[in-house]
DNA sequence: GCCAACGTTGGC
DNA sequence: GCCAACGTTGGC
C-alpha cells in the first residue's frame, strides 16, 4: 500500500479561504512563486493530503483538509500579464512554475490555531510553527499528522 | 501598523 | 561568490 504524505498549506482567507474551496470543491494550488515550495510541491503524489492553514489573520491556524488529485501541472498564471503571479522570466517552453490540483476534504468543527499547535507540538514535530517561518507549503510527519487529525477528529463536508 | 525573518536581485 | 539593498510574509 501507498503511504500518505502529509502537508501543509497557506492561505490567507480574504484571498482564498478554505469556505472558498468548500464552494468550488477542487482548485488549482498556482502562484507559488517560492523555489522551496515549488520543490515541496513537485514532490507531492496523488492521494497526498494537506492541511488547510489560514495565515495572516485572526486567529492563524489550521481550518481544513485537502487532497492532492493532480500534480506538475503548469502554473497558467505565470503567462498572464494581467496577474499579479506573472513572471515576465518564465518561458512556455520552460515554465518555472507549476501547481497541483487540490480537492476539498473538509472543515475541521474546531479549528487548531497557531497558538494551540505551540503548545501541542515541539518545532521539531511541526515545521510552521517555527519563528520567522514563511514556507507557504511544507512537509508534516506522519505522526504529527495523524496526532492533529485525531485531535481535530471529524472533518464537516 | 510595526517589524523580524527571510528570499531575491544585482552590483562588484 | 559575496553581500547590501530591497521586497514580501505573516505574527503580533
Amino acid at each position: 500500500m501507498t503511504e500518505i504524505n502529509y502537508w501543509l498549506m497557506k492561505s490567507e482567507p480574504d484571498a482564498y479561504g478554505i469556505h472558498d474551496l468548500k464552494k468550488e470543491k477542487i482548485t488549482l494550488w498556482d502562484g507559488i512563486r517560492n523555489y522551496q515550495a515549488r520543490n515541496f510541491m513537485r514532490t507531492m503524489r496523488i492521494g497526498d493530503q494537506s492541511f488547510f492553514y489560514h495565515s495572516n489573520c485572526k486567529p492563524p491556524g489550521i481550518v481544513g483538509m485537502m487532497e492532492v488529485i493532480k500534480t506538475n501541472l503548469i502554473d497558467p498564471t505565470q503567462f498572464d500579464q494581467n496577474s499579479k503571479y506573472y513572471d515576465q522570466k518564465s518561458t512556455k517552453e520552460k515554465p518555472r512554475w507549476d501547481c497541483a490540483q487540490m480537492r476539498y476534504l473538509g472543515i475541521f468543527k474546531n479549528a487548531l490555531s497557531l497558538q494551540e499547535l505551540k503548545e501541542l507540538y515541539s518545532n521539531e514535530e511541526l515545521q510552521v510553527i517555527r519563528k520567522g517561518n514563511r514556507l507557504s507549503i511544507m512537509p508534516v510527519i506522519t505522526s504529527t499528522a495523524e496526532d492533529i487529525l485525531e485531535r481535530l477528529g471529524e472533518l464537516i463536508r
